[in-house]
DNA sequence: GATGATGCAA
DNA sequence: CTACATGCATCATC
C-alpha cells in the first residue's frame, strides 16, 4: 500500500475476495490489477491479512469504538458510546461494506479519500480523527495510504471558459506530468505551454487574476474531458481534477432571478448535504445520496437557487420531468418564463438571458433522428454553458448515457441526487469520475428518527409451496413453468390475500402489491378483483386508476409490475407487497422500499409523537421449497381466503399447467383489467383474527426496520423475539 | 390538439 | 440470457 499504483488496487481486489456476508459493491472502479493469480496463494495471504494479533492495543481501547487494519479496513462497533461520530467520520473517509447489527465494516479507499478531502477534511485530520477513535495504534501503512492518496489533492483543477476546457494548475511541473500520459497528450488543443494563456479569451480583470495566481494552464479537447478526468482519477495518474465553480464571480454567465421561497426552509440534514457541495463560495460538483420522500428535490432546487445561473435538470422520463418543474415553481421564486420542459410531448422553449430547462436523460441522449422542433431546442442546449447540471435518480442511468450527456452538455457544476448508491452490474462504477465523488449520505437511521421518513417494517414471508404444487416444480424442465408455479403457490397467494385484507380493514393502509411475473400479477388481481397497471395499461388508464388509488376509499390496494418500480408516483402508499419468483435485485427492493418512505414522512408530520410506531410496511412473499407441507390442515379457520380448498388449489394448478408459453391472450386481459377497475373492491366482514392463526400456512420470517436500514436489505436476522407481533410462529424453520 | 397504434433504439 | 418497460417519432383518427 506504500508503493506505487500496482499496491493501491489491492486491497479493494481483497475485499471482493474475502467478502462473506453480503454482496456489497462499492468499491470497485475498474481497478484490475490482480497480482494473486493462484488461489492457493491468495488464501494463505488472506489468511495473514486477517491475523490482527501484530496490532498493538492502546491502554484505553475499550473506549474507543474502532479497529483500523493495514489492508484499509476499519471495524467499527456499534455500541460504542461514541458510535455516532464515528460513523460519521467513517461515511465521510470510508465506503462502507457490510453493515450487520453489531459490527460495521469499512473500506479505506483512494476513491474514498478523495471524496473526503473534497469535501474539506485535511489529510492531517483524517490521520489524527482515526487515530483518536482506534483502539489500536495506527498502522503506518494506514497512514502512508492516506498521506499518498490526498496529497495531490487540489493541485490541478478543470476550468469551462467560454465554451472551452482548460487544464489548470499553480504547479508547472504537474502539468508537465500530466501531458506526458498518453491520453492527455492526445486530448491537448494547443501545444505551446500557455503562461499568461488565452490572452484572446480573458478580459483585462480575468487576465489580471490569472498572472496574479500564476496558473498554468492548457486547454483540452471538449470530447476528451471525461478520458482527462479518468486519467487523473486516484487509481491512474492521481492527481484527481476539482471540478469548483466560482459561480459569483462569473461575469460571462448572465444570472437567474431565483431564489428559495421565503418561507420554505431545508431540513437540518438537506442544509448538511448542501453545505458539502458549497464550500468558500464555491460549488463543487458529486453526488448526494438521499433516501426518497427525503426530499431530493429541494436539495437539487436549492442548489440552484444558490448558483443563479442556467440551469438544467435531467430526469428519468416525463412523469418526473413534470414533477420537477412543479417543485421548482413550489420551492423557488422562479418566474414561470424562465424554466420550460422539454420532452417529446411538451417542446417548451425558454425565452431570456438564462432559465432553467427540465428534460430526460433521454431527450439529451437520444441518437435518431429528431424532429425539427426537437433539433432546434437541443441546439440551444448545446450551445449553452450551464451553471448547474442536475441530475435526478443518477443510479438508474446507465455510465453510457451520462457519458453522452456529460460530453454533450457544457456545465460548470454537476450535482447527481441518489437515493442509493446500490447497484446489481457495473452500470454506475463510474459515477465518481462522470459526475464527481458522493458530496454526503444521509444516515437512514437519523432521518427515521428525527421523523423526516417513515419507521418502516420490512418482513419476509416464507410461503412453502403446496405438496401439489411442489410436486410439479419438481418435474418441470420448462424454466418458464417452473417460475409460474413458484410464483402461483397457493400459500403465496393466500398470504398475500391475508396481509392485504389485514392492512385495507385494519389499518385503513393503501397498498400496492408488486409482481414482476405478468401471469402472476393478473391471475392475483383478477382473483382479488384489484385494478393493475402494467406496461400495456394505457396512460390515461393510468391515471384513472391511480387517481382511484388516491382518492376513493373503495380502492386502497393496486397491482403494479415493474411499472411502478420507476416511472409511476405514488405518495398514498404504505404498505408495499411483493410477490417475486426470486428475490428481487436489492436495487429494485431499496426502490420500493423508498415508495413508503416517502409517504410516511407526510404522515409523520400529521401524528406527532408516536415513534415507536411503525408506519409503513414491506412484505417480500417467498415460496419456499425446502420445506413441504404433508398435509394442508382442513382447519375452517382460513377459508374466507381464497384457495383454501385443495379442489380449487389442484384447479388453480391445472391453469396454471395449462397456461401456454403465450399465457393467457393479450385481448382477455386488457378487457379484464378494465372490468377490475369499475368493480368496487370486495369488503367482507370476516374476522381478522382467524386468519392471524391461520392453519401455519405460512411461517413469517420477519427482519426489523433496524437492520434493513443503509445498505443491509438482505440481512436475516433470526431474533424471535423481534418477530412481528401480528404474526404467530407456527413452525420453527 | 388529444389519443392511439406502430416501429425503433438500447 | 430473456422478459419487461421505457421514450421518441410518425402517421392516422376523432
Amino acid at each position: 500500500m506504500t508503493g506505487g499504483d500496482g499496491e493501491r488496487g489491492r486491497p479493494m481486489k481483497k475485499l471482493k475476495a474475502t467478502r462473506v456476508m453480503e454482496e456489497e459493491d462499492f468499491d470497485d472502479y475498474g481497478n484490475d490489477f490482480d497480482d494473486d493469480t493462484r488461489d492457493g496463494v491468495k488464501s494463505e495471504r488472506e489468511i495473514k491479512k486477517r491475523d490482527f494479533t501484530q496490532l498493538e492495543l492502546k491502554p484505553d481501547h475499550v473506549n474507543r469504538p474502532l479497529w483500523a487494519c493495514a489492508d484499509g479496513r476499519i471495524i467499527l462497533e456499534t455500541f460504542s458510546p461514541l458510535y455516532k461520530q464515528a460513523y460519521d467520520f467513517l461515511i465521510a473517509i470510508a465506503e462502507p461494506v457490510c453493515r450487520p447489527e453489531s459490527m460495521h465494516e469499512y473500506n479505506l479507499t483512494p476513491h474514498s479519500l478523495y471524496a473526503a478531502v473534497s469535501v474539506g477534511l485535511e489529510t492531517e485530520t483524517i490521520v489524527s480523527v482515526l487515530n483518536k477513535l482506534s483502539k489500536t495504534k495506527l498502522p503506518s501503512e494506514i497512514i502512508d495510504f492516506i498521506h499518498g492518496s490526498t496529497a495531490n489533492y487540489g493541485k490541478v483543477k478543470l476550468v469551462l471558459k467560454k465554451n472551452r476546457y482548460f487544464v489548470e494548475s499553480p504547479f508547472p511541473e504537474v502539468l508537465k506530468r500530466l501531458r506526458k500520459d498518453n491520453v492527455i497528450s492526445k486530448a491537448q488543443i494547443n501545444f505551446e505551454d500557455s503562461h499568461g494563456v488565452h490572452e484572446d479569451l480573458l478580459n483585462r480583470a480575468e487576465l489580471a487574476t490569472t498572472i496574479e495566481k500564476e496558473t498554468h494552464s492548457f486547454e483540452i479537447d471538449p470530447s476528451q474531458v471525461e478520458n482527462v478526468k479518468q486519467r487523473c482519477l486516484p487509481n491512474a495518474l492521481n492527481y484527481p481534477m476539482l471540478e469548483e465553480y466560482d459561480y459569483r464571480n462569473d461575469t460571462v454567465n448572465p444570472d437567474l432571478n431565483i431564489a428559495l421561497k421565503p418561507q420554505k426552509h431545508e431540513r437540518p440534514y438537506q442544509q448538511t448535504s448542501l453545505s458539502k457541495m458549497f464550500r468558500n463560495g464555491r460549488a463543487r460538483s458529486g453526488i448526494i445520496v438521499l433516501p426518497c420522500g427525503a426530499g431530493k428535490s429541494l436539495v437539487g432546487v436549492s442548489a440552484a437557487c444558490r448558483v443563479k445561473k442556467s440551469c438544467l435538470c435531467l430526469a428519468t422520463n416525463a412523469v418526473s420531468v413534470d414533477q420537477w418543474a412543479f417543485q421548482f415553481k413550489l420551492w423557488s421564486t422562479i418566474e414561470d418564463d424562465n424554466i420550460s420542459c422539454f420532452t417529446s410531448d411538451n417542446k417548451e422553449k425558454f425565452r431570456g438571458l438564462a432559465g432553467v430547462v427540465v428534460t430526460t436523460y433521454n431527450m439529451i441522449a437520444f441518437g435518431g433522428k429528431r424532429s425539427e422542433e426537437s433539433e432546434k431546442i437541443i441546439e440551444e442546449i448545446r450551445n449553452r454553458e450551464w451553471g448547474l447540471l442536475l441530475m435526478d435518480e443518477v443510479h438508474v442511468v446507465p455510465a453510457h448515457m451520462f457519458r453522452k450527456v456529460i460530453s454533450i452538455t457544457k456545465s460548470h457544476c454537476k450535482l447527481g441526487l441518489t437515493a442509493t448508491l446500490v447497484r446489481e452490474d457495473e452500470r454506475i462504477t463510474d459515477l465518481n469520475f462522470l459526475i464527481g465523488p458522493k458530496l454526503y449520505e444521509a444516515n437512514w437511521l437519523d432521518l427515521v428518527k428525527g421523523g423526516f421518513i417513515a419507521n418502516v417494517q420490512c418482513a419476509e414471508v416464507w410461503c412453502p409451496m403446496t405438496k401439489e404444487f411442489f410436486a410439479e416444480y419438481l418435474k418441470k424442465e420448462n424454466s418458464k413453468k417452473k417460475q409460474a408455479l413458484y410464483v402461483m403457490n397457493p400459500n403465496k397467494f393466500r398470504a398475500c390475500e391475508f396481509l392485504i385484507r389485514f392492512h385495507e380493514q385494519q389499518r385503513g393502509d393503501k397498498i400496492i402489491v408488486f409482481a414482476d411475473n405478468l401471469f402472476a400479477l393478473t391471475a392475483y388481481a383478477m382473483k382479488l378483483r384489484k385494478p393493475m397497471i402494467y406496461g400495456a395499461t394505457s396512460h390515461t388508464e393510468r391515471t384513472r386508476i391511480l387517481e382511484a388509488f388516491k382518492i376513493s376509499r373503495d380502492v386502497n390496494t393496486i397491482f403494479l409490475s415493474k411499472v411502478g418500480d420507476n416511472s409511476i408516483d405514488i405518495p398514498e402508499a404504505n404498505v408495499i407487497i411483493q410477490i417475486s419468483s426470486h428475490a428481487g435485485s436489492r436495487r429494485q427492493e431499496a426502490q420500493r422500499l423508498g415508495r413508503i418512505l416517502r409517504a410516511k414522512g407526510r404522515l409523520q408530520d400529521r401524528m406527532a409523537g408516536g415513534k415507536e410506531e411503525y408506519n409503513a410496511f414491506f412484505y417480500s412473499l417467498v415460496s419456499t421449497d425446502t420445506q413441504v407441507i404433508t398435509s394442508l390442515p382442513p382447519s375452517d379457520s382460513g377459508a374466507e381466503l381464497s384457495y383454501h380448498g385443495l379442489d380449487e388449489q389442484i384447479e388453480l394448478l391445472s391453469k396454471v399447467l395449462n397456461a401456454g408459453d403465450d399465457m393467457v391472450g393479450q385481448e382477455q386481459l386488457q378487457e379484464d383489467s378494465d372490468d377490475i377497475t369499475a368493480i368496487k373492491s370486495k369488503r367482507s366482514a370476516g374476522s381478522m383474527s382467524a386468519f392471524s392463526g391461520a392453519n401455519g400456512m405460512v411461517y413469517m420470517e420477519y427482519t426489523t426496520g433496524k437492520n434493513k436500514q443503509g445498505h443491509g436489505l438482505k440481512s436475516k436476522p433470526k431474533d424471535p423475539s423481534k418477530r412481528h407481533t401480528l404474526f404467530k410462529k407456527r413452525f420453527a424453520p
